[in-house]
DNA sequence: CGGTCAATTGATCAGTGTCAAGGCAGGTGG
DNA sequence: CCACCTGCCTTGACACTGATCAATTGACCG
């Protein structure tokens, strides 16, 4: 469970005993191939889930069979802490990729919660900090273009990964198909692809096989319109780890 | 802040000490005219606002000036208690008609969630379905089509005013405009009219003035596709009040 | 009685979806 | 080791939803 506290401590802050209690916690560990459900909609699981390895998204789907990806889940994240206080699931939790994922009893959380009201804070922060990602969601699918969303998915999707240790240097791993990402950004595969030509064209990013390369930062945000506190970073790490640090001027 | 106790107890349990406590909070009224800011983006507030009167919105922009509303707030709604652990704002929360607001301070919250779990329970699980809520805008934009997104707003608002106890009989106030609405469904005014046209000359619902009125319900929860679990009200609530009760068997 | 704002309708245009075909890469079996 | 297969990516042609621009009507209000 150190995951979970690293995680935890990027948005919030603990002291020592909270610490060791977050180690404490038990868990059990599971894996996944690619594609298979974690908890299917309508379930009231009574474990909550933290990602170790893998991505993991939370999806819906309408009569005609549309699919729409809500939210997509790295490793560090907690796909389903909301489900402590709110039993049932409204949509179905399942990997992308082959995963690995601790289940922690919902009891022991309770616990935790109960006598750390600092964890306390922390997780509910957490589930806020999900909230504050479907809001940009509905900003992206409201009243983004197509062009918009795709490079404002680079921007997140790096920026996150970034945070979490997992990439560095403008480039990353994104280990889902384009269809995937098209369903995410409620387009169509073909038509991402397309978007995706023409910020290639432009000389923004790059998406090779499975790796992200961000060639010009400053212009795929503009692009993008992106900003950061979405994510709920705090001050220093947002504008120090994408915007200022390593960009050329604007 | 007995109408604070109300909307709790219709999503969670509390006893009698808890529904004091909540009773004892100490607050503040406020006034507002239409299209007023209560809460600017980069605020950092210091007090929770409860909805007593008028409808309350939180919305964004994007550099072009398209507007694009998140969610929309109606009498008994605490737009803003995610604002206790998410200290800065991302979006601005503002009235759309005349409101009438009750502020309570985040200090008294604070006491109020260490002394009585089950309000904590509670609270939180408000802000997780205001999640819920934000997940249902994400499957409106990304997949329902313009009579789809206008078919789901008439659903939700009516069903979202009957159990608050504001409307009844199939019929209720929409006090906002038609380009209001737009802005919530991330198109535009032009084509919203359209699509209401289209809903009414099929017969399903009556717009005139400020009032909606429901006149086949089952028909237009098939054209919206809505299914009320996103409001997490319980298994009877959701069931009894609109598709069981007074419905003409499909 | 005019003025302003919202609702409505028409005509045209742009962005995105749909259908279809071809190419490329990685995996599997002979 | 090669041949095939299967997904995925890419590109083209065309259709359609929703956006834009513009004008008219209607309601409320000073």
């Amino acid at each position: 469970m150190g995951m979970l506290q690293a995680k935890l401590e990027r948005t919030s802050s603990l002291d020592e005993e909270d610490r060791a209690a977050i180690r404490e916690l038990p868990y059990t560990i599971r894996r996944f191939g690619a594609r298979e459900d974690i908890f299917r909609s309508g379930e009231k699981p009574t474990y909550c889930c933290l990602v170790l390895d893998g991505w993991v998204h939370r999806y819906g789907t309408l009569g005609d069979g549309a699919r729409q990806i809500l939210l997509l889940y790295i490793p560090g994240d907690l796909p389903d802490l909301q489900h402590l206080f709110l039993p049932q699931l409204d949509h179905t939790l399942a990997s992308i990729t082959a995963s690995t994922l601790a289940f922690v009893p919902h009891t022991a959380l309770f616990g935790l919660i109960g006598r750390r009201p600092r964890v306390m804070a922390a997780l509910w922060r957490d589930t806020l900090i999900d909230t504050s990602m479907y809001r940009e969601r509905v900003m992206c699918l409201g009243r983004r273009s197509a062009i918009g969303r795709t490079a404002h998915f680079a921007c997140e999707m790096y920026l996150r990964q970034e945070v979490a240790g997992l990439a560095d240097d403008l480039r990353c791993t994104i280990p889902i198909t384009q269809g995937q990402i098209a369903d995410f950004l409620g387009i169509t595969p073909v038509h991402f692809n397309r978007s995706l030509a023409v910020l290639r064209s432009r000389g923004l990013i790059e998406l090779n096989g499975r790796t992200l390369s961000i060639l010009e930062p400053r212009r795929l945000m503009d692009v993008a319109e992106f900003d950061a506190t979405f994510l709920h970073l705090g001050d220093d790490l947002t504008s120090l780890l994408f915007s200022e640090c390593r960009l050329p001027a604007a």
